[in-house]
DNA sequence: CTAAATCCTAGAGTGGACTCTAGGTCAAGT
DNA sequence: ACTTGACCTAGAGTCCACTCTAGGATTTAG
């Protein structure tokens, strides 16, 4: 006997990833769930944790910088069937290397960003000789 | 006899810094200049390298995700003129704790990304092992 | 001298990713 | 039974940081 898989709510899926049910109807809306999301008798959606598991992903994917049509591509090529992972491997190698320079344009900042903190901290630290000395 | 400052039009502030001559007008609006802006008999933005250079500042900040509010604030602070350092310290600081956080979590995001890429690529230099193996 | 380029202001428009509203149906607790 | 809460759709509104438009003045190159 096949174990009973327990259909989940809307809300048990924003609680479960952090989204907004809000957003998880946006989600839906556009395209950005690997199946049709079944209903209910009375309408409702009906989520499995195979959802969850891929929206866990697809946060991963948004919070690194991934638009929305990106994923959207990733999504079409899963739902068009087996025979395209080099499209899917090529689409999210391309993200990685974006997601890694990102990091390095922000190490690149944080290097200016840090420069100018450690000329405040002497400026601080030697009190007000300021006059002579105006940083900005 | 001085150095004649060689004011620059905003056109060649807009090559000087990458922004848009839209951007840099929308800057002044904002009040994210350190100081006002002169201008000639003609009405045009007479800037000096001062200006260059703090643009360049800012578009690290800017890059690194600190939102123009965020640049008002610091900017607020050094035209209320000396005294306030260590606030703008404060200010700079927690810019660049966030910086750091934010590069945390693309490293997080990474690691799930680059799992992802791995196992796409073993299954596809497996060749076509699918339909046993069906990745998402 | 004239045509093209650059500059000006005020304000409207854009894009992305939601978020919220209105108006309603359905379910669950007491 | 009834009230509260979760859910539904369609579509409007929000936020941010620009970007673009219109209409006009000035500067510069040829």
């Amino acid at each position: 006997m096949a174990e009973k898989t327990n259909g989940l709510a809307i809300g048990a899926v924003a609680a479960a990833t952090g989204l907004s049910v809000h957003a998880i109807r946006f989600f839906e809306q556009e395209g950005l769930f690997l199946r049709d999301i079944p209903r209910n008798a009375s309408g409702r959606r009906v989520f499995e944790q195979q959802d969850v598991d891929w929206l866990l992903l697809c946060n991963r994917l948004r919070e690194s910088g991934m638009p929305i049509a990106g994923i959207r591509s990733f999504v079409e090529l899963v739902r068009a069937g087996p025979g395209n992972e080099p499209d899917r491997l090529a689409l999210l190698r391309e993200h990685e290397a974006r997601v890694r320079a990102r990091i390095d344009d922000l190490h690149d900042c944080l290097d200016v960003i840090h420069a100018k903190v450690a000329t405040y901290e002497r400026h601080v630290a030697d009190g007000t000789a300021a006059g002579l000395w105006s940083p900005r």
